[in-house]
DNA sequence: TTTGCATTCAACCATTTAGTTGAACAAGGA
DNA sequence: TCCTTGTTCAACTAAATGGTTGAATGCAAA
């Protein structure tokens, strides 16, 4: 598992229970042990659990006291958003050329249904 | 790591060498072989990469003859897009908020650079 | 039928991960 | 000062992951 940080964000976004604290992180900052309360693990398993998250970006820590409050980093979604939108943008710039290469040969030999294409046309 | 779709998809899309793989069945279908020739792994591992990537639905495989083209399943990212808008507008929700209450209290006591928010008005 | 190719299965190994418990450490409050 | 609270560090364990090699399977071509 690669350190890049995509890889970091789709690692830490893997486990449900990073993926719950970040609901309960979107509605508002809260603390390790705010965090904690709703599970039945123990704290350090929670603080273990937010130094991923904060390792991958998606969160951030500050200080108040003895406490640590945890404050959800949103721009980050705009980094998994815009690696999503490639992809479906590639997909669909393929079926559009999938198309038109059907188009072209209407009722050629092969009735092609979904066939490999080949790589020349990649931008 | 708990096996719902949404772990199974991210946790899939937190290895480079996948995703990589995605971004060569974005630009079209491939076989097992053509997938694992770019890489210096055996195939086994790319076949064992491929049963993740269509155990999380990103993937999908037909026959031909001895071959298993791999074709990419666009619509797994609409999930993914689902799941990180509704932080994205919970997190703006959020803000909204906290400038509703910044505004009402023009100048109150505490500065008040972030404070942790009572969760009363979750939706 | 025999051979060869593409893929998967099975067993194994090293590393990482998510959890545990116990100790350490800061910062306030008595 | 001593005690309590909130958090992290350290060491350990069990399970999952990504890789390996060797064997099995399915299909097609000779």
């Amino acid at each position: 598992m690669a350190d890049d940080q995509l890889s970091r964000v789709f690692a830490a976004l893997a486990d449900p229970t990073r993926r719950d604290m970040l609901a309960r992180l979107a509605v508002g900052d809260a603390t390790v042990g705010e965090l904690a309360d709703p599970y039945d693990v123990s704290v350090q398993a929670v603080s273990k659990h937010i130094k991923v998250l904060t390792d991958a970006g998606l969160v951030s820590q500050s200080k108040d006291a003895q406490r640590r409050p945890c404050h959800l980093e949103a721009e980050v979604f705009d980094l998994m958003t815009k690696w999503i939108e490639r992809y479906r943008q590639q997909a669909q710039e393929r079926y559009d050329r999938l198309d038109a290469v059907l188009a072209e040969m209407r009722g050629a030999e092969r009735p092609a249904n979904h066939r490999t294409l080949e790589q020349g046309a990649a931008s």
